[in-house]
DNA sequence: AAGTGGTCTAGACCACTCA
DNA sequence: GAGTGGTCTAGACCACTTA
């Protein structure tokens, strides 16, 4: 008799289960279709919810599934590809199909390992602007841009202390720099009550954190950290010579 | 009497406990510290130790903690920064401080995303390389590149059909082409069981997948799927004349 | 008000590491 | 073999959306 290995690796039932869900998406659902309820599915493949939901948790994780509390589970459109690499998306003043949109502005001090970024003492004061990312009029990203006070000086007439006016003047001086390059790191992060909020996720739903500083007249004129969606966002970065990876 | 806003807002234990914790882990614990098994700082907390663990792995995610079955949970190292931006740093024949180890190579029909990044047909048989990357001395990252045997044509000398040796001997001769360009793409996924193995992690463990693909001679010379440690990783991206994020 | 996913509990057993 | 984290169960209640 063949030995089929049969529990040679006995492996998770929570694996499997991805693995069977998996293949069910592919096969037999459409895009944005509802799939049947968690206590619905736990019954029908014979597990505790718990573990049904540890299969879905990484689904979601995959981006496969969206699952929003008191509506349902919808099968999930494929990632967007998200340009983050190119200075033109990030640098304020680059403005496409899809853009930044200023939210907020405060002046206040920034966290130390942005302090540091910046060359700056710690506690020192810098304009922190709030923007939001939209991509097909979803939002995909919520950024907080830091901007060191000698960098934009011609600040004092506006009138707005704070606000989406103050954050579009600070944006507006920045563009008067002349951008030498910038810088980028991409790590996991889990997404704070004010990004998730913005993001319109739950707070500690997964997110790819996104620095980056741009460097002008030989310092370094901002730091950005920007927090994308990680169940719908593909980041890309490239040379924009060269045909695109596909979105 | 001050409201001072009580429980307008009732907070989920599991994050509360994650912030508890990480100033806990701020103040009182050194890198590499043990912590209390899950069952002890569960009871300490006064919470179920499902509870408690949903808090440990949000801590795991963001890289703070580093949980091995059988030893226990200790605090983690900062993150390494990685250079995935650089060409030297992936493409074959770049070897500096931390570098790629050639593993093994297979001819077979990648997936059907990969095929259609190098605009062949689904089904077709490609060299695919599997390696490591390693960086003070672990791994960091476990790669397949995909390489049409039309773009090495060298190759039938060769006498290892499979193996390291054959590895070598294809990427030997991709350094042969001039490269015009990459191209990349950072997303969220959970680990597969062989590289989760490659990758010392168990199996579903997030990882930061980089898609890279590479152009030479007016075509796509290669496609590299690399799939780094999301708890230990911080890939960077940059102008490689500036001044180094901090790693 | 009904139905959904999100949180939480108090147990149990298993796989793994290490002395 | 003792101790760790990983998996799993069968419940309960809560927050949220929708009708």
């Amino acid at each position: 008799m063949g030995t089929t290995q049969l529990d040679t690796v006995p492996e998770p039932k929570y694996w499997h289960l991805k693995t069977v869900l998996t293949d069910a998406l592919d096969s037999e659902f459409a895009v944005g279709e509802i799939l049947p309820n968690e206590r619905e599915l736990a019954a029908r493949f014979g597990v505790a919810r718990a573990t049904l939901r540890q299969a879905l948790e990484q689904l979601e994780l995959e981006g496969r599934l969206q699952r929003r509390r008191g509506v349902g589970t919808t099968v999930a459109p494929p990632r967007v590809g998200v340009a983050v690499g190119d200075t033109e998306h990030s640098w304020p003043g680059g403005s496409g199909p899809d853009s930044w949109l200023a939210v907020d502005c405060a002046t206040e001090a920034p966290p130390v390992a942005v302090a540091r970024l910046l060359d700056l003492g710690e506690g020192e004061p810098v304009h922190t602007v709030r923007r939001t990312r939209c991509t097909h009029s979803q939002p995909v990203a919520a950024e907080l841009l830091y901007v060191p006070q000698g960098n934009v000086p011609g600040l004092a007439a506006v009138d707005a202390p704070t606000g989406a006016a103050r954050a579009r003047a600070v944006l507006r001086e920045l563009q008067r720099l002349e951008l030498d390059g910038h810088d980028q790191a991409v790590e996991l992060g889990s997404a704070r009550a004010e990004d998730a909020k913005q993001l319109d996720r739950l707070p500690g739903s997964p997110v790819l954190v996104v620095t980056t500083r741009y460097f002008a007249e030989g310092r370094t004129a901002a730091v950005s950290v920007a927090t994308y969606r990680a169940d719908t966002c593909r980041l890309t970065f490239g040379d924009p010579s060269l045909p695109l990876l596909a979105s």
